[in-house]
DNA sequence: TGTACATCAGTGAACGCGCGTTCACTGATGTAC
DNA sequence: TGTACATCAGTGAACGCGCGTTCACTGATGTAC
């Protein structure tokens, strides 16, 4: 019974889709995403959608966005645990981006991880949301960051997680070793007060 | 006048093919690599294909595996002239990969980081031919290793390289001065004989 | 060096399929009284 | 509370297009003598 209660069925069909979306363009990428099985996941038949979103490529924006921000609510929640446990901010952050959960859930993670790639080739508002996604994940880390340091880095450990997680899933075996080598290499050099 | 001088038409068409495809691949990721498109960049008319690759994802594999040769060969040129002047191989190594001109030549460049997130969604030759090039790529990062240093680290680097690469490429503004920030940062924590 | 023939490499039309998008229609929801 | 009607949300057939793949054919290359 909060306030968001009332929505109409519109406005939840539009959830189930964009939560569809969200979902497939992590697991299959943006070419990956069909309208026609966006539509079907979220219960409905393809020839609805144009009353949902303007194109394909407006679906494909505002996934990424909604992949980002519920990445950042999963991610958020165990990064708030290990705050309570006593961990550094910065700690906290790298161990939960680079856990073997955010590893294996692709389709729930980080979308700049699932799509590092594929973000400079996208149509110009897809590849605008991207940036935008990029930008929020470095600000993330950038508060995270110790006091006193240089904000410049919060830019070189967010592209040391990203390449990490895509690497990790290509190589699939020892990926485990990577992740841990990886959480060492990182907390190693700008954690300054390590838990 | 040397040994390959006297390879057949055929063979030159091969080379020609490959050669688009692996700028191909790059330049539009491994699901925008079209048949047609590839064959009339290597002066030939779709229908020939079949004569060379099984289909269009052996096409995919050769292209990753021939991309990675290429790129690895542009940037051993660069690697190699540093490494005269002086500078140590992980130095060398590093101020190559992540130089403005590997950045702005995405479809000459690494494959790993050009292809990174797409990888692990190919079919199964595709992703074991990307499988085998991080391989490479870590295996290129270990060997540039100063003496002693942990083989481990060499994929924490790689991570780091790629991830940086495909930042870069997404933000565009700015790019230049992560790219710096990230070669201080690697060569500070790695290099033990910065030159 | 020249001719006849076999083989090879490439051409371009055609096919089947999937996909984004449109649209006339239907059934459900909500409002007026 | 009930009925009549307007509006809204979703359905499913259809269209056009691009793409991977096949195939009968053609012109070029190479070999035998």
């Amino acid at each position: 019974m909060n306030t968001e209660s009332k929505q109409t069925r519109r406005e939840l069909s539009h959830q189930r889709i964009l939560d569809a979306a969200a979902r497939a363009v992590r697991r299959r990428g943006y070419d990956g995403v069909g309208v026609a099985d966006v539509m079907k996941e979220a219960g409905l038949t393809h020839g609805g959608f144009y009353a949902h979103f303007k194109s394909r490529d407006a679906l494909l924006a505002a996934a990424v966005e909604h992949a980002g921000a519920s990445s950042r609510r999963i991610l958020g929640k165990r990064i708030a645990a290990s705050l309570a446990a006593g961990a550094s901010p910065l700690r906290a952050l790298v161990e939960a981006y680079l856990s073997p959960e955010h590893l294996a859930a692709q389709d729930m993670g980080c979308p700049v991880a699932a799509l590092g790639s594929e973000m400079v080739r996208q149509q110009e508002d897809v590849r605008e949301a991207s940036r935008r996604r990029v930008l929020g994940l470095i600000e993330t880390v950038r508060q995270a960051l110790p006091p006193g340091a240089d904000p410049q880095q919060a830019a070189v450990i967010t592209g040391s997680l990203v390449g990490t997680i895509q690497l990790a899933r290509v190589l699939g075996d020892g990926a485990g070793e990577l992740l841990q080598a990886a959480r060492t290499s990182i907390l190693d050099q700008y954690d300054r007060a390590p838990t």
